[in-house]
DNA sequence: GTTGACCTTTACGTTAACGTTAAGTAATAT
DNA sequence: ATATTACTTAACGTTAACGTAAAGGTCAAC
């Protein structure tokens, strides 16, 4: 048995430059969250880095936290919850405070939800009236 | 026919002091807004600033668009929109740009209230995997 | 009419989130 | 082998949104 078969299929590895023309930003940006500890891409012999789906997705789940409206702080403290590991090895306490945490912050994802549906209702209002100068 | 009779009630006035301790912010920041254009109180004989009740509406509005994610100048944006003359004095043209760029607005609303329920329901699902753990 | 709390302008300081060189190294195509 | 092209670190620059301190004027109460 050799070890191709036991591969996992996340071989594929992207250059940095890669990443950042797919998603839409600059290189900087993308050392910057490394920088912050939010991402950890791997090394090439020579020193480069590379990445792999995994780095993606996250990478891609920081622009949609921003994109959202919150710090790089925030997003890493969510992202955060994601990376206990999937073990047995987690204690009953330690999951309850991640649900916990998971509640929290679904509650303030509740109040932006309302918050915008709020501005987006006023915005129609008002577009009412104006239509109505017509 | 005094004039009295004919005063709108809009005579209450803040202090900056007063609102900023109402709404949670300091003398600082409401002068930063204005100093952006994006709220206009009047002075007193002696130069210092007081506050209607209009101006207070257009901080509570700023305060919820910073909530919802929105910088300052994306804010008086939207907030110009609501500065037009309410008269027959706006030609129909006019009126039209308004319109388009309210449903551009909402159209950037819809997709952040997008986002932030995708992100909601992605830590929903995460939360029961950790429920999983117990 | 004086005091103390609150206000004024001016101006420099701070943090987040990158942008922008610069000087050098690695990967790749020919 | 060499020439591009893309990568590396290091470091200083930039913008938004205020914070903070100084030096002084105003207001309300007594």
């Amino acid at each position: 048995m050799t070890s191709t078969s036991l591969k996992k299929p996340s071989a594929i590895k992207f250059t940095i430059g890669e990443l950042a023309e797919e998603l839409g930003i600059t290189t900087r940006t993308i050392r910057y969250y490394e920088e912050r500890g939010m991402i950890t891409p791997g090394r090439t012999d020579g020193g480069q880095r590379f990445y792999t789906r995994r780095e993606r997705g996250r990478l891609k789940l920081i622009l949609r936290g921003k994109a959202a409206g919150f710090d790089l702080q925030e997003i890493k403290d969510v992202m955060e919850l994601y990376d206990v590991l999937p073990d047995s090895q987690v204690e009953a306490a330690q999951a309850e405070r991640i649900v916990q945490m998971i509640e929290r912050r679904v509650a303030d994802l509740d109040i932006k939800i309302e918050e915008l549906i709020a501005l987006k209702e006023s915005l129609l209002e008002h577009k009412q009236t104006v239509e109505g100068w017509r």
